[in-house]
DNA sequence: GCAGTTGTTTTGAATGGATCAAAACAACTG
DNA sequence: CAGTTGTTTTGATCCATTCAAAACAACTGC
């Protein structure tokens, strides 16, 4: 947990996003913010602590529509549930583990954005580029060589 | 269609493997060698036309044999169903289009596989990178700006 | 060559993440 | 405060993929 998000940030981060403000988004967003890398049950879980009864459909419109407004990001790693995180507006990259699945964080390794150089491969406009990096966390490290 | 295979290079490949010779094998080898980005489907579509009646579990099967022996790469990019290719051994990269989601080979574009620097972050023990780019191909950006 | 063993293919069914659609509802506008 | 429009909810459906058991065929040693 590290910054959680206040109700009236989370409202005029919505209204800024040209969306209304319900209690399931905000509830969402209050989930999402500062706790990592989230699939929509895991979402689901926190939205309900909050707001019990809400069905996981709910939980599954309103992540969208917060990533369609650019407040949350969404990654698919390979073997992996969509995940949601509310760091947005630096490109970081991720790595996964492949022996659970746990995702962290990882700032561009060499320098400046090495890997975001836009180029143009194949008579393609490339406009994003997406790191993931695949190994080992620390706990299942240990597990293995143990 | 770059390199097409050989039925008996096939065939060696598979044993070397210490996998069985079958014909589901060879025809799903034959059918991903040298035709890009092929999901389960595809692959299904091809290997019906050399060995009729093959269902597509059986496909599946082998692709996931294959996959496990090393003889096929696969890759999942957010939004596609599990893309299989012929080429590895080497570690490059793909761009997919946003619009179309076409697939094509990039291989790595700053110097000497950049993105790929081993490194340890955050706990994890890190093996392997996976760039992928995001944009739009050729035909797209035609009919986008058209 | 031929029978046995083991791994493969096939048949058939089930899973899970996610999406679609329509009805019930609530947030913003004036 | 009523109307309008976007949201949430209910309920159903989709698709790629996996699971399981039975039918089968490739390799081994004889």
């Amino acid at each position: 947990m590290a910054t959680a998000m206040h109700r009236d940030e989370a409202e005029a981060h919505l209204r800024a996003a040209g969306l209304k403000v319900t209690a399931p988004r905000l509830a969402v967003l209050e989930a999402v913010t500062g706790n990592g890398h989230l699939d929509a049950d895991a979402v689901h879980a926190r939205v309900v602590d909050a707001l019990p009864g809400t069905p996981l459909q709910s939980v599954y419109n309103v992540l969208g529509a917060l990533h369609g407004a650019g407040l949350l990001r969404r990654i698919e790693p390979a073997g992996s549930a969509a995940l949601y995180e509310s760091r947005i507006g630096d490109n970081h990259h991720h790595v996964v583990c492949t022996r659970c699945h746990a995702v962290a964080d990882v700032d561009c390794v060499v320098g400046e954005a090495p890997c975001l150089v836009p180029s143009t491969a194949g008579g393609f406009a490339i406009h994003t580029a997406e790191v993931t990096f695949w190994g080992l966390c620390a706990d299942c490290q240990r597990e293995a060589t143990g």
